[in-house]
DNA sequence: TTGAAAGCGCTAACAT
DNA sequence: ATGTTAGCGCTTTCAA
């Protein structure tokens, strides 16, 4: 209490209010703050203006952003609500959210749901009681009560990594139709003719768009589908990867390849292989998902189908900006194209491979073919450009 | 503006205020707020108190934190400041900070100033304004102006990683100097007598530290010190640590074993011994610090010297929360013991070794030694308990 | 124990 | 173009 006052006029004494602006300026406290927000200041003659700016600098003034927004009901701060941010996916998703919005005086406020919806709403709660201006999700389910009655609600936000059912959200997400297509067609052209399949968790769409797009995919290529092919995994995790690589090894069905639907799946299939001594890629190709940081750089380097996760979070940034400015803009969608990177943990099968063929090391990087041989998207005005789906 | 007024509409026929809230009970807005919260509570008589509550529970109010604030000047939020979230480091510890303080209704505001003084100077003055109860930052420098100020200012904050040269700041961080001891033993153990350092930017206490850390260490095993077996990079990058061991190697300096200022480092020196085919740990071993996620699935796996970054995180949001309610308790700092984590980049130097000897794989750890034989710490009442210092 | 009233610092409708 | 006034939703003296 007593260092509660102590504080209290220390903060009298050394930070300037708006009406001290105002009397160094000789004009209303009215005036001043016309003056000092550049939106208004046109209402404010040019040498009041210039007077209140400088009465403004001399004191180092500073906007309390409290009272502002006490009366504006905007904070200029925005919700980003991920599953977990020591997964190495969401910090670059973050950075570009951050790159974005700072720079315009938007503040971000974190939150870890740990995939928690009763966690995650809560957490929203919060944000909407501290009146976030906007919220940014990547925590979003196929069918997810929740946000739809954000979206009732009409909170401005945009979702990332993960789409629902429900149409009429905006989202910013990788094109995991093609980015699937690219890899399922590296594994062919590389001879496999049996390719395996760790699903990820159904009920989000990441999950669910994958595993559909693989077995679309070999119905393209020409390859009859054998759902014995597939394991399914209930979590985007290492542990439930190496689970699923058992699973399917155990079941005794025959194939020269996997495609992880992530790369935590794949690295779960790495740790797997070790324990059961089989090679990759001599014994067993994988392809991972995400292309997160590291991946790179293990033993045999991840083949995976890389997503631009910082432009992901950038977009949504941008995305989010244009629905709190024109809220009755249609919702828009995002799929941004994605690249396979071809690295060391791909080969072709052993059947079709020369004794002793040396393997070439360092990567390569493919982009997708042009997006009009797929029908569920729309063509793109230029390539490589995002596709724009309206809700 | 027809919109905000629309918005304004829902919120008054949606959003409860505390005056429903004691209407509803039957009773002033002021006993509602009293009963409403559990400091002042015990002001309100049992059955008023009760009745406020269930109004509350029955319209579902939710204070609103920003009139609050703008009353009591506390905002519970709290600033966290760090170089670059992509930075595999702090997503651990920014999870560490936001386990503890999350539960206790405490919002972060997270920002990155890519080690850039000027843009980290402005993101403090934007948290500052916007009132955070606290910060904590993993910015320091030895020498700095910038967080003398906040001190000076009696701003609280705890800070992580890096500490400074000035008295007074409380902080939590790994005890380099342990570690560093661990490492170079482990090293001189293995059969290592010329031991190459890549010392990190002598501006912060990790590479000033580490580097004298070093230096003692091997006086203490008996090694004589080479000031050409010390390499000084200028940033905590991979690229600066690829550059520093080829300083090393192209001084023609003879060395069996490098430990590194950090992973990053250490992974430049993997980049570095692939594209000069030198062989990792048969014609060098490296030794990284701080088991950055990943680490032990690099080929061969990083031995390193372990920080506890998210208990570096969990410490330094105790600290902070201790600091808001007892300002005016001496600052503390925390060093957190460390461990060694000997993985596949170790081994005896060439010389010492048998031919064909199978290297075993896996990991070991080992803790430091009884910290009463290092002159500069206190002894922890328990093994392994973090060492505490006043400032 | 409760109520009345003031006010945190700012913005915006209204008046001039 | 500027000043007056009211009020955002809450907490906290002060008085009863």
């Amino acid at each position: 209490m007593d260092n509660r006052l102590f504080t209290r006029i220390m903060r009298l004494m050394t930070v300037p209010r708006l009406r001290d602006v105002a009397r160094l300026a000789g004009v209303h406290a009215a005036t001043a703050s016309r003056a000092l927000n550049p939106a208004t200041r046109s209402m404010v003659s040019a040498e009041t203006a210039q007077r209140v700016l400088e009465a403004a600098a001399q004191l180092g003034y500073v906007a309390n952003p409290i009272a502002r927004s006490l009366k504006t009901n905007r904070t200029n701060s925005i919700g980003v609500v991920i599953p977990d941010l020591t997964n190495l996916l969401f910090p670059p998703i973050v950075r570009g959210i951050d790159d974005v919005l700072s720079p315009l005086g938007y503040s971000l406020l974190l939150v870890n749901t740990d995939n928690d919806k009763e966690r995650e709403a809560a957490h929203i709660a919060s944000l909407r009681a501290r009146q976030v201006d906007g919220l940014i999700l990547a925590t979003a389910l196929l069918e997810d009560p929740l946000l739809q009655r954000l979206g009732e609600q009409r909170v401005p936000l945009v979702l990332i990594n993960r789409r629902m059912n429900t149409p009429g959200f905006p989202s910013v997400t990788g094109d995991d139709a093609g980015g699937v297509y690219l890899a399922v067609h590296h594994l062919v052209t590389l001879g496999h003719r049996r390719i395996a399949h760790l699903a990820g968790p159904q009920h989000t769409s990441t999950g669910q768009f994958r595993l559909r797009a693989y077995r679309q995919a070999l119905q393209d290529l020409g390859l009859p589908h054998d759902d014995d092919l597939v394991a399914h995994c209930s979590a985007w995790t290492e542990a439930e990867g190496a689970r699923g690589l058992a699973e399917l090894l155990d079941r005794g069905v025959e194939f020269t390849a996997v495609l992880a639907g992530n790369d935590l799946l794949a690295l779960g299939c790495y740790d797997l292989m070790r324990e059961r001594g089989i090679h990759c890629p001599d014994e067993l190709s994988i392809v991972g998902f995400n292309d997160m940081p590291i991946v790179d750089k293990l033993q045999p380097a991840l083949t995976t189908v890389r997503i631009p996760h910082y432009r992901v979070g950038s977009e949504a940034a941008h995305m989010l900006l244009e629905r709190l400015h024109k809220p009755d803009t249609p919702a828009k969608s995002i799929l941004l194209p994605l690249e396979l990177v071809v690295r060391g943990s791909t080969a072709p099968p052993a059947s079709s491979r020369r004794p002793g063929g040396a393997r070439q090391s360092g990567e390569t990087t493919l982009r997708a073919p042009a997006t009009q041989d797929r029908p569920d998207s729309v063509s793109p005005s230029r390539p490589h450009s995002p596709i724009l789906t309206e809700l």
